[in-house]
DNA sequence: CAGTGGTCTAGACCACTCC
DNA sequence: GAGTGGTCTAGACCACTGG
């Protein structure tokens, strides 16, 4: 038995491992998609006993920061935001096809940062923006308005990306042009009155009641890269919960 | 090592434990705060390592079902929906202070159900309900209208009870008068626009704009107890998310 | 086939709670 | 001090994946 100290550093050995790997994969020591040593290697790594590290794997995969798959191994896990804003809203899938929502860009513009911008992204009041406004569809229907406001230094290359090349899909457009991967987001849903933009964009009145989420994503690492306000019709909105 | 055949029922143990211990609280074995059999009777019981057990305990306590406290033990965990609704909406805690929402029964009635609420309670067309209307107040402000569906025959007593008797919440009543314990929920948030009634007890203009929830409540048997539609001004509606 | 994670066991000691 | 859950170890075999 190697050392037999639980009480050297006060906290468990599965605590300090589960904090030391969040620590390399927030440094970046394994991207996305890439595999972790196998349990056997961290364990003689860490110098502890299998099922320690076991535990500690098993909690980060809880937590959804790790995919763990039998005979293959364990790999840091993507997250897939893809369509998580239509969760919100009912799309008539009527013979239960998952409808493909598209998007178009609609405005791309340079900006100062307001107070609370600024204190989203974590920049000074009067910084640089870029901020785009889009909307998405489903069918050819107009379901969400998105506002998106950027920190134009860390996205510069967005400002020159030709209008159709931004895909239907930000986060992975974000992680190819400019290196900013997404990890985990945020999110506030309220509910508002469409301004004229947003009312135009949506193909309803203006002051219409609509459904606001305001998200503010992040990196990895912690730090803010986008925050966005998307709007749709109140009456397609929808959201499930369940309490325990 | 007693008989080493994991593959006897192809389901590995400590998911069979826990589908049996499951089995055991739905049917009432243990009241919610019981505590369960130690660790290792439950491993002697089941005829299986300690470590097996404790896995299947691990994985009822993050599914919410158990409470496990080092050095007093294994508990059925009471679901406590206390003020759950009001996650939902703002209520202004200036200097932090947990306000405690009040309620007022306004209306209590036999209806006969229809359809739809028939589907949501497992009950036929036509079969009797107990319908309750009533607000819900933070600091005397109304907050939420809440419109309550019961089955007249399971939840009889309440036709009876005196209307101060009702108390602020709804849960523990139904359990300490009819025997009828909550154990889980789902709800639907939509948008909607108030009608009469409801624009009345909160003290807004017919049509004004709030936030719906539909909530069905049920018993640890799956049984559905409670069908409730609550309504609140939905420029007071703020509900916060995480994504990962 | 070798290598990975998944399950299971057996037994040790630690930390907390309550009498 | 007795009894509980929490941590840790060491080693076994199973089930799946990929070359």
């Amino acid at each position: 038995m190697p050392s037999r100290e639980t009480g050297n550093g006060r906290l468990p050995i599965y605590l300090r491992i589960q904090d030391a790997l969040t620590a390399e994969i927030a440094r970046g020591a394994w991207r996305p998609g890439d595999a972790l040593p196998s349990e056997d290697a961290l364990a003689r790594d860490f110098g502890v006993a299998l099922g320690t590290v076991r535990k500690a794997l098993g909690a980060l995969a809880a937590e959804g920061k790790l995919d763990r798959r039998q005979g293959r191994g364990t790999f840091v896990r993507r997250p897939d935001f893809g369509n998580a804003m239509f969760r919100f809203f009912r799309h008539a899938d009527a013979d239960g096809v998952p409808l493909r929502p598209t998007a178009r860009l609609l405005a791309r513009r340079r900006t100062r940062a307001d107070a609370g911008i600024a204190a989203k992204l974590g920049l000074a009041r009067g910084d640089e923006l870029l901020e785009l406004f889009r909307v998405r569809l489903i069918d050819g229907e107009p379901i969400l308005a998105e506002e998106i406001a950027l920190d134009a230094r860390r996205f510069a290359p967005l400002a020159a990306l030709p209008a159709d090349a931004f895909g239907d899909l930000l986060y992975p457009t974000y992680e190819r042009v400019c290196g900013a991967a997404v990890a985990r987001a945020s999110e506030i849903i309220r509910f508002d009155r469409a301004a004229t933009r947003v009312a135009k964009a949506l193909g309803v009145a203006r002051d219409a009641p609509v459904a606001a989420i305001e998200r503010t994503a992040f990196a990895i690492d912690g730090a803010p890269l986008e925050f966005r306000r998307s709007y749709g019709p109140a009456e397609r909105f929808a959201y499930a919960l369940e309490l325990k």
